[in-house]
DNA sequence: CCGAATCCGAGCGGATACTG
DNA sequence: CAGTATCCGCTCGGATTCGG
């Protein structure tokens, strides 16, 4: 098991700065919080600020269903889920890379032409 | 001006085979449609099936605010009005490929992990 | 701890009609 | 031809609550 993800890590990552997705809104999120290996539920939960239980589950589950993810359910108690990446999962992330990419490269281009359309208004 | 664009070159392109998004819905199709030279309102409505004139209006302006085409009126009768990409909204292409070339590389898996999940309900 | 169930507001995207 | 204006359904995503 990885060491625990900084509960920052998407602070400063509004949608603007994205404007490549992959799947809905929160499927290129988990596949990044699942980079550096299986997390708990409560792990993406409290990575992923804000995401409530029910579209958490939601997002797991559909990434489950087109196997990008595997569900591991422990019969324990407390209960324990595990979430982690398929080898299709993780071929997810070439082109999310190039999309973190084009980003660097042009965000800033993005961001200075909406600003000079805003101050044309 | 180059060739006319084939009507139906996003027939058989489903949302579930482009799992990697530019931006909204319409975005990365407008992009590619003005990927082989500027082309004019009418010639998008007619590639983009199905798309009301709301909604592509909506996204061009959008995509002229984010500094992604360029949008020029000839004051004639009948009006003309031709979009084109600029540097930046064809710089886009590059992450668009390598989203492609993903989906061509394992769109398959993906439709295959649905079915077999489908079957296993 | 890991969800399922229910309810709900907002906004995206579309249908239709009309205009310079 | 290239839009604008108006109306609207529907889905996404969230809040809240409850269960095993």
């Amino acid at each position: 098991m990885p060491e625990p993800l900084d509960p920052d890590m998407f602070t400063g990552c509004p949608p603007v700065a994205s404007p490549i997705r992959i799947g809905d809104k929160w499927t290129a999120k988990i596949v990044r919080s699942l980079e550096s290996g299986p997390r708990r539920f409560t792990e993406l939960q409290t990575v992923l600020r804000g995401i409530t239980p029910k579209v958490l589950t939601e997002s797991l589950r559909a990434m489950e269903r087109d196997g990008l993810l595997t569900r591991t359910a422990y019969d324990e108690i407390p209960p324990r889920v595990v979430y982690e990446l398929t080898d299709l999962g993780r071929s997810l992330l070439e082109p999310m890379n190039a999309g973190c990419e084009w980003a660097r490269k042009h965000l800033s281009e993005l961001i200075d032409a909406r600003k000079s359309w805003h101050a044309a208004t």
